[in-house]
DNA sequence: CGGGGTGCTTACCAAAAGGTGGGTACTGCA
DNA sequence: TGCAGTACCCACCTTTTGGTAAGCACCCCG
C-alpha cells in the first residue's frame, strides 16, 4: 500500500485510500458480523486469501485505527481482531454499498464464489 | 482494469470491483455534481489526471453501464458524459462514504489538495 | 502561419499490488 | 516420531496499475 493518508480531493478520496486493497473491506465485513475473530477464523471466513495478504491488511487496517488486535500471551498463541468505533463507522456507511453490489449483482447475474469445503 | 465482474463474494465485492480505480469514485462525483460534463472540463476538474487515464476510467465506467457517452458529430467534436439511473444510485450508495471521508479527514488532519491555478 | 483547443490513441516505463513457497517456535495429539 | 495447528515473517516473482510523452485530424484566432 502507498501509505498515502492525505493530502486528498475530498471525503470519497479519503475513504477509498483506507477501503482499497482487494481484502479489506471484507475483513472489515467478517468483523461486523462476528463481532471478533481470531486470524485462523478470517482465513477461513475468505476463501482465497493468502495469508500475506491477510496480515498486511489487517496491519494497515490497524495503522488507520479501524481494527483493534489484541495478543494473548499464551501458547498456542492467540490474536483477536475487533472493529475500532471508526471501523464501525466506516461499516455502516458501507452498508450502503453493499447494498447496490447485491442490487447489481442480481441485474447482471453474476455468481457467488464457490466455497470450498 | 482487471475486468472481473464476478464471481463475487458479496455486494461489497461487486460493488468494490466496478469503484476500484484511481479517478473512479471522483468522477463518478463530478458527474453528480454537474449533472453533464465534457471531457475537458472533467479534465480540469480532476487535477492530476493524465488525459489516457481519464479515458480509460470513462470506458470502464462506461462499459460497467454507470455512465453515458454521447458524442455530437462536429467540428471540433464534443462528448458529453452523463450519470445513468444505476450511476446516479451508486453515488448516493457513495455519499455515505464521502460523509465518513470527511470526518476522517477531520480526524486524521489531512490536507486537500491544493489546486494549481 | 503558428499556437491553442477538441478528444482521443499508442508506446513505453516505473511503481505498486498481490501471489508463491519457504521458514519460525512452540504445543497437542496419535 | 511425525503431523497439524497457532500466527505470523521473509524473499522472490508476476501482474496490474498508473504516469509520461508523443502523435493525430481538424478547427479557430491572431
Amino acid at each position: 500500500m502507498a501509505a498515502r493518508r492525505g493530502p486528498y480531493f475530498c471525503g470519497m478520496d479519503a475513504a477509498m485510500d483506507v477501503v482499497s486493497g482487494k481484502w479489506k473491506s471484507l475483513i472489515l465485513w467478517e468483523l461486523a458480523e462476528h463481532g471478533v475473530r481470531r486470524f485462523a477464523q478470517l482465513r477461513r471466513g475468505l476463501p482465497g486469501v493468502s495469508e500475506k495478504m491477510l496480515v498486511q491488511q489487517l496491519r494497515e487496517l490497524e495503522e488507520d485505527g479501524l481494527v483493534r488486535r489484541e495478543v494473548f500471551p499464551e501458547v498456542p498463541p492467540r490474536v483477536e481482531y475487533t472493529l475500532t468505533e471508526h471501523g464501525v463507522s466506516l461499516n455502516e456507511a458501507l452498508a450502503a454499498l453493499g447494498e447496490w453490489g447485491a442490487e447489481r449483482m442480481r441485474r447482471i447475474g453474476a455468481e457467488k464464489v464457490v466455497y470450498a469445503s
